[in-house]
DNA sequence: GCCGTTTTCGGCCCGACTGTTTTCAGTCG
């Protein structure tokens, strides 16, 4: 019996049993069971005592023993003969819940979407208590859309929405801090919606700010404290700002960055010293309430370290304090190995990018524009090569204080040779490779390309080493196990692409990159200046994978830079 | 249904908003 297939079932068994209007305590029994089988990471064969998992007791321990020998649960039978399957995809529809799907189903006999929206369009729903015409309405209009929207968004869709309601609440006076909180905050690839928390004295001027000033496609809610709008972007996107006053601002950033998992371990860690987090403050014993200037002072009063809030997952980063210290912050970045300019694709010259650099106060970076093959990213040819070389040094000598290299990134081609010559290569400070072409081939042919690659004594990293483009496609599937494999034995660096589109290596496969000492280079791969931006989102990328910064190339000095570029010349 | 040095019953994180009510239930995060 696969394990997920246990998880998923015991979440199964909440979800009809929310339907039924069962007691929530024992609905999030079931569900925290599933989250506690999850957390633990041995295999089925090797939990002998299921029960010692804490969150699983004699109830939920039957249903996973049962699932072990014989493959079903009696229990979610029982459940599914009582509740039509057609319900289940409702719970999903905004302000219907258990309780009122349930209620549907009993007093109308509603099963699917059809026999509700019937039901609506007949006037029968604005009939039963606790409904009425509003709500009616309301789940119509939900109708229309169902399905069809997104659920969640992926990061680099969300991330101009974030830079423009940033921009708006930086233009207003009343506003005295504020921050994107949530998942956005902890930089998880995909978000259901974007979370602010703004502080301020002026509830109404800024609410009304919000309102007026953005494109909305739809107010859910617009009360004292709370705006929940829909954006009219391409996508649209969901946004809840939480006006707080100046000293509630700490505490509601934190609650409202969550994860719920990392506030659930902190309030049970605050209840153990006879206090109690709210999203106000932290109340003592006496009950008096204790507010904070910054997240900072609100961990030091349970005596913890700041914890970022990429690493605020699933509560165990309290567990893991003592590697906090390790963690890349955006401060030790010293360097960008890989962008483009005007001489590819890129949208600046060398010099301006150059002077972008040393305003982020970068010590050195390497300019890797395309190579030759990628003609429609007007690729460099050898003869460019040799100009551009010329470019950068210009620049090197107006600017000493900075070191500009000279790079490429170089494809592999789909036969699985490389772009340029050795003596082309052996002339460059800094060689990437990566794969831009034919990435339908099979799982051996990319792998033998990325192998010419990552053996070549003049290459120095793999550049976006899957291709996936985060919540749209899985990029061309190499075996990353065996990839860093190779990396370690040829002491190549792997590339933790910034450019939230990528993201690539992932959490996962980093974690296994650390695990081999393959030292890792976060970077943006900037097309312009703007997006030298990403550098943040890889270094807290980095972070959620608790990846140590010694072995971060771009925290690493010019000097050792410099000694590990040469030592294959 | 799960848990427990406040321990076998009673609480389970806590609070805002909406829509329904006329003091609160349900939903949501």
């Amino acid at each position: 019996m696969n394990k997920k297939i246990i998880i998923r079932t015991l979440e199964k068994i909440a979800l009809y049993m929310e339907l039924q209007a069962e007691n929530p305590f024992k609905v999030s029994a079931f569900r925290k069971a599933a989250a506690a089988l999850e957390a633990d990471e041995r295999s089925l064969s090797e939990i002998d005592d299921i029960t010692a998992i804490k969150g699983i007791g004699k109830g939920t321990a039957a249903v996973i023993l049962e699932l072990m020998e014989t493959g079903v649960s009696s229990t979610l039978k029982e459940l599914e003969k009582m509740v039509p399957k057609g319900l289940i995809p409702l719970m999903k529809l905004p302000g219907l819940g258990g309780k009122k799907l349930a209620k549907l189903y009993q007093e109308l006999n509603i099963v699917d979407t059809d026999s509700l929206k019937a039901a609506c369009e007949a006037g029968r729903v604005r009939e039963l208590a606790g409904f009425a015409a509003k709500t009616e309405e309301k789940i119509l209009k939900e109708l229309e859309t169902f399905g069809s929207r997104k659920e969640r968004l992926p990061i680099w869709q969300l991330e101009p929405a974030v830079l423009e309601i940033n921009e708006l609440l930086a233009s207003l006076p009343e506003v005295e801090k504020f921050s994107v909180a949530g998942s956005f905050r902890r930089v998880a690839e995909t978000s259901k919606d974007i979370d602010f928390i703004v502080a301020t004295s002026d509830y109404e001027i800024v609410r009304e700010a919000i309102l007026t000033r953005l494109v909305i496609l739809e107010t859910i809610a617009a009360g004292d404290t709370k705006v929940s709008v829909i954006l009219d972007r391409d996508e649209p996107v969901s946004v809840d700002f939480r006006l707080v006053k100046s000293e509630e601002y700490a505490t509601a950033l934190h609650h409202f960055t969550g994860s719920k998992d990392h506030n659930v371990r902190m309030r049970q860690l605050a209840k153990s010293m006879g206090k109690k987090i709210s999203e106000y403050g932290v109340e003592q014993e006496d009950g008096s309430i204790v507010t904070f200037e910054t997240e900072e002072q609100f961990f030091a009063h349970f005596d913890l370290p700041f914890i970022p809030p990429t690493v605020r997952e699933s509560g165990k980063e309290l567990d893991r304090l003592d590697e906090l210290d390790h963690l890349v912050n955006l401060e030790d970045i010293v360097s960008d190995l890989h962008m483009h300019t005007t001489w590819s694709d890129g949208a600046h010259s060398v010099s301006e990018m150059g002077q972008a650099l040393i305003a982020k106060g970068y010590t050195h970076a390497v300019i890797t524009d395309h190579s030759q093959y990628l003609k429609v990213a007007n690729g460099l040819t050898p003869e460019r090569l040799q100009q551009q070389k010329l470019d950068i040094y210009a620049f090197n000598e107006t600017n000493p204080d900075f070191c500009l290299y000279h790079g490429t990134e170089m494809d592999i081609l789909p036969d699985g040779t490389l772009d340029f010559d050795d003596e082309v290569l052996k002339e460059l400070d800094f060689v990437i490779a990566s794969i831009h072409s034919s990435f339908t081939q099979s799982q051996d042919k990319i792998m033998a390309r990325l192998k010419t690659a990552v053996e070549h004594p003049y290459v120095h990293m793999i550049a976006h080493p899957t291709g996936r483009i985060v919540g749209e496609r899985g990029g061309y599937e190499p075996d990353v196990p065996l990839l860093i494999e190779w990396a370690a034995q040829h002491g190549k660096i792997l590339e933790l692409n910034a450019n939230p589109y990528r993201l690539d290596l992932c959490i996962e496969h980093l974690q296994l990159a650390m695990e081999h000492n393959v030292p890792i280079a976060i970077n943006t791969d900037a097309h312009a200046i703007d997006q030298l931006r990403f550098m943040e989102i890889g270094v807290k990328y980095a972070q959620k994978a608790w990846l140590k910064k010694e072995l971060i190339v771009n925290t690493w000095s010019k000097e050792q830079f410099e000694a590990f570029i040469t030592k294959n010349k």
